[in-house]
RNA sequence: GGAGACAUGGCCGAGAGGCUGAAGGCGACGGUUUGCUAAACCGUUAUACGGGGUAUACCUGUAUCGAGGGUUCGAAUCCCUCUGUCUCCGCCA
């Protein structure tokens, strides 16, 4: 949601920053709703002043054995008056909220401009793609070990939807251990383990609602599945006024992540790249806004760290204005080296999103020493999504006999076991 | 799922159609007193939006007593709907 007195106060400067994701000026219709909103506020509220005046005159006269009915008359034939302008007022204000919440946060100076992914820069790299001879990729693999079983999922749920089984599956519960252990352990984020499904005003703080309902599942009881821990952790602020001690919160979560998908039919419909279902941890800070720049940078580098522990090799991007999602204000994206792919696959994507959510939940603080109060920034990371990076790992640690060597770091988390090895098909 | 009770400011808690943006208390902040601490006393203590104004001072208006409707000249107070909390029963991991 955008600052509607920023953009009375500098219009020009509004539709720049929005020029820069390749829309139009709003500015001159948001201007004149916003004019003619407050219009139709000051008439309604003189109105209800005279109405609070001669009503109490009426009350007044009434005490003192008075004749109050050429008052009530008067009042009477205000009301009709007053409906009507609290009619028009809060149409113009519902015109005005549906257009600025419609559109995108404005891009961070520093977000490259650009038009699509392509516009993306590479900001750093870690480590050295192995040279695997031949190497193959993760479903290939998965299928090959017995442990991973596409057919069978479809059998019980459809497309996009993948079945683990054995060392497979557990690697993936200790990838999502270990995250979380570093996260909190080291980093200081709070574990949290939050409610799965959320009502209509939790999916609009985060902007999920109302423009991308057609990417969400929805339950017969209404509530919407989440498609990322980002929804339920960022609105934990929601409608709250914080004390400036208790910023910067960081919290962390570890939950499935439900995506219809809607638009990409046919983008990566083989393996367990891109499903309808699956486990992420996700990073979520709230900040004094002179704090978020910096948190943005430690909450990247608390995602680089997980890839880095695991030995996976990776790139960081920098997301251009075409590329950056609709809350963020500026992204960096944490690509993993896939052999079998020959490229480099987004595995984590770490955002500021500035006050745009803040405003959107009326998340806020108390600023010390100055009264009143101010929007939160908020930050979203994953750190990592889970599936991917189990697919990182078998297709960097694969060996030329189909097992998959277990990262050092995950040994611990999975009893010791070095080497997953081909077991029957379950 | 069935039955009932409740929802007031940072917190506790009055208020039962007008004089209530809301008594009283606690807490917090500022001040006086004080060798220090404590105590006592005085004062301040919500949010949002609008209008005026040298746009962050200040003046003024409106709204907000869980949310949304309604009745009324006038609603925290009466009525309806919704949401949430609590208690009892049932069911269940």
């Amino acid at each position: 949601m955008h600052d509607i007195k920023w953009i009375r106060e500098d219009a020009a400067a509004f539709d720049a920053a929005l020029a820069r994701r390749s829309l139009p000026a709003s500015s001159p219709q948001i201007l004149k709703l916003d004019g003619e909103r407050r219009a139709a506020q000051t008439a309604m509220q003189e109105a209800q002043a005279k109405r609070n005046d001669l009503s109490k005159q009426v009350g007044e006269l009434k005490r003192t054995g008075g004749d109050a009915g050429a008052l009530m008359q008067e009042v009477a034939s205000l009301k009709d008056r007053m409906a009507e302008l609290e009619v028009q007022e809060k149409e113009l204000g519902t015109q005005l909220d549906t257009i600025l919440s419609s559109l995108p946060n404005r891009p961070a100076p520093e977000t490259p401009d650009g038009k699509d992914e392509h516009a993306n820069k590479e900001i750093r790299r870690f480590g050295t793609p192995a040279g695997h001879n031949a190497p193959r990729q993760h479903y290939e693999l998965g299928e090959a070990l017995g442990q991973m079983d596409f057919t069978n999922a479809a059998k019980l749920s459809g497309s996009r939807f993948t079945i683990l089984s054995g060392a497979l599956a557990k690697m993936e519960r200790a990838i999502g251990n270990f995250m979380l252990d570093l996260h909190t352990d080291t980093f200081g984020y709070t574990e949290v383990s939050p409610p799965l499904m959320v009502r209509d005003e939790i999916a609009y703080g985060t902007a999920q609602l109302p423009k991308f309902a057609d990417d969400l599942f929805r339950t017969t009881t209404g509530l919407w599945l989440i498609p990322t821990a980002e929804v339920p952790l960022t609105n934990l602020v929601n409608g709250d006024i914080l004390e400036p001690e208790q910023l910067p919160m960081r919290v962390t979560a570890r939950t499935p992540c439900f995506r219809s998908e809607a638009g990409s039919a046919g983008k990566d419909t083989r393996g367990m790249l891109r499903q309808h279902q699956f486990y992420k941890v996700e990073l979520v800070s709230i900040t004094m806004p002179d704090q978020s720049k910096a948190e943005h940078e430690r909450m990247t580098e608390c995602a680089e760290t997980v890839l880095k522990r695991l030995e996976i090799p990776f790139r960081t991007m920098v997301l251009c204005t075409g590329d950056m999602g609709f809350a963020a204000q500026k992204t960096y994206d944490l690509e993993a080296w896939l052999p079998g792919q020959n490229t480099y696959r987004e595995i984590s994507s770490c955002s500021n999103c500035g006050d745009f959510q803040a405003r959107r939940m009326n998340a806020r603080y108390r600023p010390a020493g100055e009264k009143g109060t101010a929007f939160v920034h908020t930050l979203n990371g994953s750190g990592l999504a889970i599936g991917r990076c189990l697919i990182a790992i078998m297709e960097n640690f694969q060996n030329p006999d189909g097992s998959i060597a277990i990262p050092a770091i995950l040994r611990p988390y999975m009893g010791g076991m070095e080497k997953i090895e081909v077991t029957a098909k379950l």
